[in-house]
Parts: C-alpha cells; structure tokens; sequence
DNA sequence: GTCTATACCGCGATAGAC
DNA sequence: GTCTATCGCGGTATAGAC
C-alpha cells in the first residue's frame, strides 16, 4: 500500500481510539511505518492529516448505511437492519467521537465533516421514516425529522453506555428498547 | 474557598471541555489559582485529583436526577420532565464525555465511578418504568430495562448530535421524538 | 501549606542532506 | 520521496527552601 494510503488509515485508527489530542504525529508514523519526513512531505502538519482521516471515515459510514438503507422492505425492517447489524460497539462511532474533542470542534476545516456526517444521516433517516408513513406504516402523527434524530442519538448514546459498562449489553438493551417502540413493531 | 476544593471544581471544569489527555497539571493550577506545589501537595498528581473530580461530577449528576424523578406524576411525566429540564446541552454531559478518554477507560480507579453512574441512572430509570407497568400507564410488553437504555442512549446521544451541529436543534429533536414514541404520549 | 528550581520527556514542526 | 538533526515548548513530576 502507499505511503499516503497508510498514514491516512494509521490516522483514521489513532483517531478513533485516542481522539484528536491524544493522537501525535510520532504515534501516526509508528503505526503507518512511515518517516517524520515522509509524513511531512505528503501533508503540512497533523491537522491536515486528521483532515483526511475524518472526511475518510465519513465516507465509509456513509458508504455502510446506504447499503442498509437501499435495500427493499418496510421503514422498520430497514431501520432496525441498520440498527442491529453487526458493529464493533465498544470502539463506539468514528465521528461521533470527534464531537468531544474541543481541538477537532474548534477548527472549521475539521468539524465541517462530522457535521455534514449527520446531518446526512438524520436526513437519510427522515426520508424512511417519511416514506413510511406514506406507506401507512407508520401514524400521520409521526415526526420524521423527530425520529430520525431519536434514531441517530439511540445508536451514539448506545455507544457511550456500552464503553461506560465495558460491556455490549446496554447498546442492545437501547437498540431494541426503540425498535420497540416504534410504531406496528409488534404487529 | 479553600485551595482543595478550587482544584476539585477546577478539574471538573477542565475534565469536562477539554477531557483527562486534554487536561494538563498546568492548567488545573492556573484556573484554581493555585500553585505547584500547592496542587501537589494536595493530590499525589493529575489522575488522583481527576478520580475526585470524576466522584464529584457524578454525585452531582445523580443529585440533579433524583430531584427530577421524587416528584409526584406519571411515569411519562417523570421520564419527560428529566429529559426536557434545562441542560447546558452544546457542553454535553459532564461524565459520558469521559468514556471517550482512553486515558480514564483504561485506569480502573477512573473508569469505576462513570461505569457506576450510569449504571444507576439505567436502574432508576428501569424502576419509574416498572411502575408505569404497575400503576397500568404503561403496556406489559414493554421492557423497563430497555426503555431506560434507550431513554439514557438518547440523551447522550443527543449531545453528540448537538455539539456535532453546533445547536440545540438535533437534541431537542431527539429528545421529543422519544417522547412522542412513549405509550400514550398521545392519550 | 505554598513557593521556586530543576529534570526529563514527548509534542509538533522545520531544515537540509541524500 | 525519505532520512536525520535540531528546535522551542509544554507536560508531568520531584526536591528542597520558606
């Protein structure tokens, strides 16, 4: 793989483990086996690096959900699908980790991708929800908007409950206490 | 107020915006105006002063729950009533941001009291739902534990939403299209 | 209890050789 | 493109005076 390759994807790994402050130039080269120099020469500094790093990560989870949200079947057959499908839960989510790092929050270069990230997926979410009650899935009184994001948090809360406990088991109990909540799942 | 407790406050402070890598011995001194000397003194160095830190937030957090949940009213009230109190939303939740500090995950003596705070806000919740079910507010099929996963999920997610947007928008959001999913929200 | 001095190390970047 | 040398700074802590 090439060296730029390697150094955005080390990056992409420090960030999602150790966040914006706690990932160092050094930390990055060690992992992608790359030189101070190299590092320097393909990217100005660190914060440009992340830069890539982030827009990297958003691309491939909004390439993940797309593949969940553009099958066939009901509004809640492809929510609880994205939902439930396989995760590595206690690594928690790659961008929304970034939202608690005032360094990554306070440069507009580095907070325009984690914001676009969900806002497109509260977007996408609505747009099911909306399409199930066009369907008569789902009651007139439901918020697309409202559910979309209750869906979105449901899944990032998921992730901080389950790294609190050290365990999966609240991030399933969250996922599946909404999937039952949602209107018919009983049905 | 004594130097002790300035440094504690101080921490809390710093812990919250800026996380424990984020957070510097340094930086303690000078937003509790105390000394060098003085802070180590007091506390063996930046992970035990962190640790009280941690223990005071959450006990504080927890302070701030009961209150909301002692009162008289249904349990939709209750739940409504917690969610929708007035939070420094864009600042997120004081012990949840810690989860993402692998720094404070991987020390046992910093991670046991966010562990154990949230553990406890899951039971609370767990029982105000069980006696929704008692009291026939709520049906039998529903979970309490799940629903008070899901309930915790969607407020810390809702600050991930938040912060990532820079507004309070998707949080509130969030936070009524739980509401508007909850039994006879609608009644 | 609080102060200043000191120490060691790693961060983040630059410079110039190869 | 990649390497090594070097730089200034701040993190984290210890030592000993007052």
């Amino acid at each position: 793989m090439e060296t730029v390759e390697r150094l955005i994807r080390s990056t992409q790994e420090l960030l999602w483990e150790r966040g914006y402050v706690g990932t160092s130039p050094k930390a990055i080269q060690r992992a992608a086996d790359a030189g101070q120099g190299s590092m320097y020469h393909h990217f100005t500094g660190k914060a440009e690096l992340a830069k890539a790093a982030i827009e990297r990560s958003s691309q491939e989870l909004k390439s993940a959900a797309v593949e969940q949200f553009s099958g066939s079947g009901t509004a809640t057959e492809k929510i609880s699908g994205y939902l439930e499908r396989e995760r590595d839960v206690l690594r928690g989510c790659r961008i929304g980790r970034l939202t608690a790092d005032p360094d990554v929050m306070g440069d507009p270069e580095l907070r325009a991708p984690v914001a676009e990230t969900f806002d497109w997926l509260r977007r996408e979410l609505a747009g099911i929800v909306a399409e199930g009650k066009r369907n008569g899935e789902y009651p007139d009184s439901l918020d697309p908007e409202q559910t979309a994001a209750t869906i979105a948090a449901v899944l990032q809360g998921g992730y901080v409950l389950a790294r609190a406990a050290g365990s999966v088991e609240p991030f399933e109990l969250a996922i599946q206490g909404l999937v039952n909540l949602l209107p018919e799942a009983t049905k």
